[in-house]
DNA sequence: GTTAGCACTCGATTGATTAGAGTGCTAACA
DNA sequence: TGTTAGCACTCTAATCAATCGAGTGCTAAC
């Protein structure tokens, strides 16, 4: 026995219907659904076949069918399909410039949680190929030096650093050179301990901010081990029954709370080369812990060039994944123009 | 008719063992409970009397009774006054100095709600009396400036500025020394129009930077506004039926997601130039919205000179003061000791 | 002033009944 | 041979009455 198209027409009534619902779908409410002209008998036999199928189960004997997984994934694939093919016509951009990304990416999170009504999240865009673009010491008083390092990308770290004894300004040039001239452009595997020592040589007795600028530096490069992450719309899970009993509701907040899972979530899709479209996952396909009852739909943007971070939607497995792909397709598609022109 | 003796030790029970139960508690409870060996008529008629004194109520006709909000606000006052008399032995500090401000602050909501099973929040430090102290420009590339701002309290802000042709270092310099020789030790306050268009004289034909880094400045030094909200701990509000309720439970989710409204709890906190110690807000004498069914409890410390910010937690109105505040009487210690020898 | 006793209230629990949605199967039909 | 009408059966959810029990308020006696 396999799929035909009768069978698969059934099956997109149920999934449709079960979307809309939430309830278990029964075969009357198929026939009278479909233009297919068939008694509620015939359904329940084709249903009967698509139970055998794996795409459909029932949650106790009497009652309707409500998808599989499995069903999900074929529904959904086959969106994507269609999806693939249709030539969308874009709304006009929604979210403003912000000064800051990170205001902009909190709005962007807030929006795609309002519009769609499920959970939203959002990473901060992670640099990948980090290098050194400037270095600057500053004698802020007495004792204290400000070292700032830009990164490509226009990544800025700062760190004050605390010295014994005064610096001259000849000196703090001086050292701004060395530090410039010898790694301005490198990233970080390409600065070695021989490069290190020849610097703190030439620094002489100031060898030890060498060192702690070259810290910061290593730190400054590798900074995006901790990626932030913007959530919004925690309180949509509430919406949906089958997500909202105290407990499966606890362990979700938590990991939106807490945003180590998710974290790993964004670092998987990003680290994932091929990964340029929309990625979902279905109740236990999920790569997030204890999010088994969820889906989890992601897209990667790119903010500037090289600038990637992962948008994602996060609710019940019964969700309009219709109108989920539209909205971050959508909104990939603007956070992607935003800087550039 | 007012309140001796016999009635607040009642009083007192009734609450100690609605705090340890949730449960209305009855007369014959309070009669076991006590070591006044009265019987439970006895009782009964005293908590009659308090009842239509308002420190307790009934949730209905055959039930016990439960501390009202009055009622709550009298124990803890009494607490209060007898943790005021105590000399506290600290134990010995949890937290380790973090490289980061913001990781220390995560760490220690995390720990707060952790200790107390109660949702816990940290505001980061917020600078009062915001001077300037020292500005710094840099070029990055040719058309790119990078302006460094550093505040009294060393918080650093960036700007980059993009400028039409490259300026050479003489100018640099020049722009340099105007600015700081300019600006450095003022407030926002102190910054006046005049100031401003003596120093875009002064600049010439570059006078649009001065302009441009007038404004960074000013965004630098009030940047405080939105300030950062740390929190912790939201899965604990279902451990609490009164609280865990759907709308009750996404209501508090959300307000703890925004953190808008926690932070004008902070602000007032802090604006309350007097507010010291320790701040316990009782059901309806809450000032966030939404959150007449807790109590919240905050204290205020103090990270370095003038760095002030606040640490809360909000639990439902049972929740165990006297655990709470000791919590919160020992993270504050340990902070206010942290930067400082 | 305290207490024993008792009638009363009211929420929570239990169990039985019913209604309704839906199924699977069989037999008849086109 | 595929489709359908019909029917017995299953299971959940809702309803209702009965009961339980914790707790109260009041009265009368100590």
């Amino acid at each position: 026995m396999q799929l035909d198209e009768r069978k698969y027409t059934i099956l997109q009534a149920i999934i449709r219907n079960y979307l809309e619902t939430g309830e278990p779908v029964g075969s009357r409410t198929i026939s009278k659904y479909t233009d297919l002209n068939l008694s509620s008998a015939t359904i329940r036999n084709e249903m009967a076949d698509l139970e055998e199928l794996g795409y459909i189960l029932q949650p106790h004997t009497s009652a309707g069918r409500i998808p599989s997984d499995k069903g999900y994934r074929l529904y959904v694939d086959k969106l994507m399909e269609e999806k693939e093919r249709e030539v969308e016509e874009m709304k006009e951009s929604l979210l403003e410039k912000e000064g800051k990304v990170d205001n902009l990416l909190k709005k962007a999170a807030k929006m795609l949680a309002n519009n769609t009504e499920y959970a939203a999240m959002i990473s901060a865009p992670q640099y990948r190929r980090n290098k050194l673009k400037f270095i600057q010491l500053s004698r802020v008083d007495a004792t204290q030096i400000l070292a700032v390092i830009v990164v490509e990308g226009n990544v800025i770290k700062n760190t004050m650093l605390t010295v014994d004894e005064a610096l001259n300004d000849e000196t703090l040039l001086k050292l701004n050179i060395l530090l410039n001239t010898h790694l301005n452009g490198l990233s970080l595997d390409e600065i070695n301990l021989g490069m290190i020592s020849a610097m703190k040589q030439q620094a002489g007795i100031h060898s030890d901010i060498i060192a702690n600028v070259i810290d910061a530096v290593a730190e400054a490069i590798k900074a995006d081990e901790d990626l932030e992450i913007y959530t919004s719309g925690t309180k949509n899970f509430f919406k949906y029954p089958e997500l909202a009993d105290n407990e499966r509701a606890s362990e979700l907040i938590t990991t939106f709370e807490e945003k180590q899972l998710l974290s790993e979530l964004v670092q998987d899709n990003l680290a994932d080369e091929n990964n340029t479209g929309i990625q979902v996952y279905i109740g236990s396909e999920t790569p997030v812990q204890g999010m088994k009852d969820c889906s989890i739909v992601t897209a990667t943007y790119e903010l500037d060039e090289g600038m990637k971070g992962t948008i994602g939607i996060i609710g019940p497995k019964r969700m309009d994944y219709e109108k989920v792909v539209k909205n971050l397709k959508l909104l990939k598609r603007q956070l992607d123009d935003l800087y550039r022109k």
